[in-house]
DNA sequence: CGGAAGATCCACT
DNA sequence: GTGGATCTTCCGA
């Protein structure tokens, strides 16, 4: 289980280090395990792209300003749910965005939760932000608790190796002008479960 | 108080 | 590749 202290870091650190981790969701007597493939680190408050830019605060966003190692999960276009861990150093706000993972564990129960109606290919389960928190049941009930809990949790798992891991400009974040370009999306090269378009 | 846009995904062309 | 779904927040009038 990562303690609190791991994500006492910049944000971009530690994004880079959750790469390979484990995440472990617990819920009516079963378990999911994802091997986390793809990240995004969110600055705060410097960062254009960041739901903290310039210091914003509202019900939605309260839980970026948590102390680190708590969750933060928000809803996005009104229908998808998006998990982050809270980091910290420094300025407050910062965050990592979980974007996809590969299923170890689980597989049967996340298949029903995605609704899919075939056989999952690579990224379906949980190539995305919103698939992972649709796979692994997570909504704003999973929003600002400790990412130590039974429930969600963090764990050691199967770092890559540095010349494995690729970056480039995050995802969705075209307006957010100085801020847009910055290589802060973060993935195992070449894994099949990376969201489009592939880093 | 109305309108616009968003850290997305899916169905359809 | 394009557009629609659907809710929260922000900004301008």
């Amino acid at each position: 289980m990562l303690a609190p202290a791991f994500y006492e870091r910049p944000a971009e650190v530690v994004a880079r280090d959750l790469l390979g981790r484990y995440v472990v969701r617990q819920a009516d007597g079963w378990q999911g395990v994802l091997r986390i493939v793809e990240t995004e680190a969110y600055l705060g408050v410097e960062d254009r792209a960041s739901h903290a830019w310039g210091g914003r605060r509202s019900r939605r966003n309260a839980s970026l300003y948590l102390p680190p190692g708590h969750s933060y999960v928000y809803l996005v276009y009104g229908i998808h749910h998006c998990l982050n861990a809270v980091t910290h150093h420094g300025e407050p706000g910062a965050a990592v965005l979980i974007r996809a993972g590969e299923v170890l564990a689980g597989e049967q129960q996340m298949i029903e939760r995605r609704r899919l109606k075939r056989v999952p290919k690579a990224g379906d389960l949980a190539g995305g932000p919103g698939k992972i928190c649709q796979a692994l049941g997570i909504d704003l009930r999973q929003d600002g608790i400790l990412l130590t809990s039974e429930e969600l949790h963090f764990t050691i798992g199967e770092p890559p190796r540095s010349d494995e891991i690729a970056r480039g400009p995050r995802i969705g974040v075209a307006y957010a002008k100085e801020a847009a370009g910055w290589p802060l999306r973060f993935a195992i090269r070449g894994h099949g479960d990376v969201s489009r378009p592939r880093l």
